[in-house]
DNA sequence: AATGAATGAGGTTTCATTCAT
DNA sequence: CATGAATGAAACCTCATTCAT
């Protein structure tokens, strides 16, 4: 592995461990067992660290919308499960990227532009599937810009719950609550007399 | 004003606007007009400072629960609205604790445990709500655990999505969407050809 | 002393000896006896340290040139002598913040900035001698700015041999030139048929 | 252009225009358009490479006062302004080697013995002209040791202002004061009866 | 000869904390 | 109770130098 990947691997591990902060350049040396100077060989500074980071996040996540909108021209309706899954799929393959995201966009701007981004791309792509809906007359006519909304309010929050879940107890059920999150928000947009299950 | 509150004031503006690690004790002592000795008088450290503001949000919160408990009593159906709205009201009355949780619990494993309890808190509220409701059969019986866990993650996320929403334009629509949120809530938890409006 | 002016005082020696980038903030706290971050509680930074030398540098040559102007009313002559010699006296006395300006000025804006200020100051006080001198008659009519920059120029080029004369033996006769120094330059303002000596 | 000629010409411009502390070797290596090893390859170290440049500006002087002396030899008689002249030809021809010298001869040993050795070959070159123009009846017989380190004290003093006075509006008008500078050189030796002009 | 990644010592600066007053 | 100067560990970063290729 080069070693500018080696870096980025380790300070996504760090960063989403302890934050941040407590990712010192020194121990982010330690523990990717090269100097510390070398980090600034190929990167300018801590900051660049991350925002590579966040860089990389954000393609890969445009990257993977874009092969949603692909899947779902093949199959001619996607069902809500299928919208959230995905989602849901996308989060365990990038967690400690997403963890960092969670961890930094109250202290750094640029955290907090790459958040917007997730959140529009994330809408706008929860639009036009609930607006494709609508036309094939799968589910109700619901107003798809605000119901959009709402559906992006509960991945990030079912995220984060899924993310910081592991460390208490009390949490462990958390992780079987997402098949009835996926029947709730089915309730909410396709009349319950059309519901097949 | 006590010095002591003074401090805690002072510290949860800084904290909830630039971060815990941005607070420095001379920033701090500075903006509160004390020397940075005084703070040591009062707290035994920085993160002492922090634990206090979580634990006063917590005691906030658990006192802001009961009374919601006991206006529940008074009236002898909850609505919807009144839940969310609720709780909304909270977040705006205590908007800068809030944001000191959102932007802490990824670095302080007190932030973190802080956040569990407000979790789990609030969705034994809303299972009792949602049980007491379906008793008296205004709303369908869903799997009362995890639809309040649903209705949790819709809270976290707007609150959120409510308190950094403002520095980016794209997001300014975002204030009007939880009308519409109550009501796909709504539709989730109560047979459509029961809905009023 | 305070803490500050030891800083001060130990900074000027050791940038006059060692140059300002040799001049490390450990090093000058350890001859100072102090801790590094001491430093930093009464200079906002290195170079702010070596700026205050210089204002105060600049401000000690402000108020002598005031002083040189008012001795200069007293006697209602006054002879080249006197102003090279007061000039001379200066150097000594400020050896080591002079030694600080010639060092700098060519790695800091700020020093450049201050050798400018110095020059135009010399050379006003000059210009009004050299004036006076030709009103009374006690000297020829040389043009008085080019012939004051004249002599900011031996001024200033024999305060730097001055100050790095010891370190050469082959210099140690430089100390004695200054004296023909003032004759030669009285032979270029004072015809030869009317000087006395 | 060899590659060790290159580095010493890139390296030239590089410390006469930001310092020899400024001019690191990454940045030297990056303008030069070679890699930094390679430096190490022609020059033990980044010293090493300001003395040669020294010493090359060194060698270029004693070639230039060697030819000096030629000249002088042919026409009988050198006048004040040629001697001035030459000089000031000299410092523009090599300016940014001249620059590196006032630059660094209060941070760098090897600087100053550079400066002495030119000092003392300026002063050797003045005394003798002066020598053989008092020989010849030409000027007064003035000390000739002390007379010659006046004209070296002017012609430093006026070489640095020269250099830097580009940098100060109020500074403009340095540049004609050459011509009044011989003048009054002229009037130092020469008995004011016999002047010319 | 040349490369350029890696080094590590050392630079400036920050900051939570202490302590004499 | 309050002060604020002092501390010193540790943060981020720089840079001359080395060395395997």
């Amino acid at each position: 592995m080069h070693t500018k990947d080696l870096i980025l691997k380790t300070a996504k591990e760090m960063i989403a461990e302890v934050g941040y902060h407590k990712t010192t350049t020194a121990k982010l040396a330690r523990k990717a067992g090269i100097s510390e100077g070398t980090i600034y060989r190929h990167f300018s500074s801590k900051e660049e660290i991350l925002l590579q980071i966040l860089q990389e996040l954000g393609d890969s996540y445009t990257e993977y919308i874009q092969s949603l909108y692909k899947e779902s021209e093949k199959i001619d309706y996607i069902t809500l499960e299928r919208m959230l899954d995905w989602h849901m799929t996308f989060v365990d393959k990038y967690e400690s990227d997403v963890r960092i995201v969670l961890n930094t966009y109250g202290i750094l701007e640029s955290s907090r532009i790459a958040m917007a981004k997730f959140t529009i791309h994330m809408r706008n792509f929860f639009e036009d599937m609930l607006r494709s809906s609508i036309e094939r007359g799968h589910c109700a006519p619901v107003p798809v810009r605000q119901t959009a909304m709402v559906f992006v309010m509960l991945i990030m929050g079912t995220a984060r719950a899924k993310l910081y879940a592991t460390e208490f107890e009390e949490f462990g059920e958390l992780n079987d609550f997402s098949e009835e999150m996926v029947k709730f928000t089915r309730r909410g947009i396709v009349p319950w007399d059309k519901l097949e299950d």
